[in-house]
DNA sequence: TGGTGCCTCAAACGCTAGTTTAAAACGTCT
DNA sequence: AGACGTTTTAAACTAGCGTTTGAGGCACCA
């Protein structure tokens, strides 16, 4: 077994483990007899239980930023030419590659995004600053071109219908399991990760552009025409 | 000191370090120190660690649940006579009523945000399965007054919608700290919770309403009036 | 063949967690 | 005053955690 092999198993384990169950409630003991893999291994290879986590995030927001980042400019390219890309294309761009571009099934991009939610609402801190400090860049130029795609929301009311848009789509995503067993109650009807994904854009895109100040009195949209 | 200040004592400091740093990460001993208390009185009372995390939600909820119910009848009633009540109303009553029904400063729902932020990303099973046994019915007339207000948007979407707006909700205000940091960071501008409550409405407004089949292609917001 | 680096392994370490125990303290009745 | 049920207390218990250790295995090159 080589070094990588190891190294591989390991995190493998972990994201799945941590996604499933949080951070402080996986047991190394249970991440590394899920991988097979001896005890000492995890903090041979990786330092520490909090070295590892960073690892899992790193493993897979590391080729999704790059990608996202390459499209973002391609984006900003064509945008110098002709008008504004717009929002709907925006997010389709940046959903696809979340759920595309590690060749897997959006599978692991569920896992992923639970793994998010349990870096929100818990509180290591030294992730979230270390997320910042990595992939801050990246966010902060699809906030730019979003900018440009609604100018007449202001940069602030955007700033929080971001963060709020974040919030739905990884608190959706986060607790998929328990929503899709609802909705198979209520609505005796299966979904899937894609069926969602495809919801939400409405949603996201209507939040984004948001309801007038004078809602149902007239038709608020218009001002983006 | 009484039996009841001693539960409530200890109701107080758990409801607190839950929410700042998760179930798992809290201890007994670090609530019982806050609360200024015997170690062994958590179980004394309560029975586990985990019969006290239920009673922590279930002091806030209940109460909160009455309320909303009591409303909701309210205003099936007003819409028995006149027409539906407007989207925006429904989520203003909730709304404040999450804010302001415990007579306290909405510092009180920020914790009790941030404590469903834990419930829901966490595996926390136990708790979720008896929130929705408790709270169940009183968000299934939610839902049916908000099926009233917006018939255009097909049930299923609907119910997405709304687990969507629940997301953005509880993901902002779980977050609130960091996301106030970063906003003072980037517009030099200090936000208050009731700030962000009021630019949360229309951006779930607008999300429930959706963006139509064509965004951008027309103003989709009059399948509404 | 023997030595050198990297890796694996079983075992142990120190520590903190939730829970239990039994005695002490308390308040309330007769 | 004394007995009784309830509550508080300090201490101990068991279990599990992350981490460390040192011996051993393995591939590789001289």
């Amino acid at each position: 077994m080589s070094q990588s092999d190891t190294v591989q198993r390991i995190l493998d384990a972990a994201e799945v483990l941590f996604a499933q169950k949080g951070f402080a409630e996986t047991s190394l003991r249970a991440i590394t007899s899920r991988a097979g893999v001896n005890l000492a291994a995890v903090n041979y290879h990786f330092g520490s239980k909090e070295a590892l986590i960073q690892a899992v995030f790193e493993r897979y927001l590391t080729p999704f930023c790059q990608a996202l980042d390459a499209k973002l400019e391609e984006l900003e390219g064509e945008s110098r030419n002709g008008g504004e890309v717009p929002l709907e294309k925006l997010f389709t761009v940046a959903s696809r590659l979340a759920l595309g571009s590690h060749g897997d099934e959006p599978r692991r991009a569920m896992i992923f995004f639970r793994l998010s939610g349990q870096a929100y609402s818990q509180p290591q801190d030294h992730l979230r600053a270390w997320l910042r400090e990595h992939y801050g860049p990246v966010f902060r130029r699809f906030l730019a071109l979003l900018r440009r795609a609604v100018p007449d929301v202001p940069p602030m009311e955007l700033f929080w219908r971001v963060h709020f848009s974040l919030g739905a789509v990884i608190f959706t995503l986060s607790g998929m399991e328990s929503l899709q067993a609802i909705s198979k109650k209520d609505f005796n009807q299966s979904v899937t990760a894609a069926h969602i994904t495809q919801q939400l854009l409405p949603f996201v895109v209507g939040g984004i552009v948001g309801a007038g100040p004078a809602v149902g009195a007239g038709p608020a949209r218009e001002r983006q025409a």
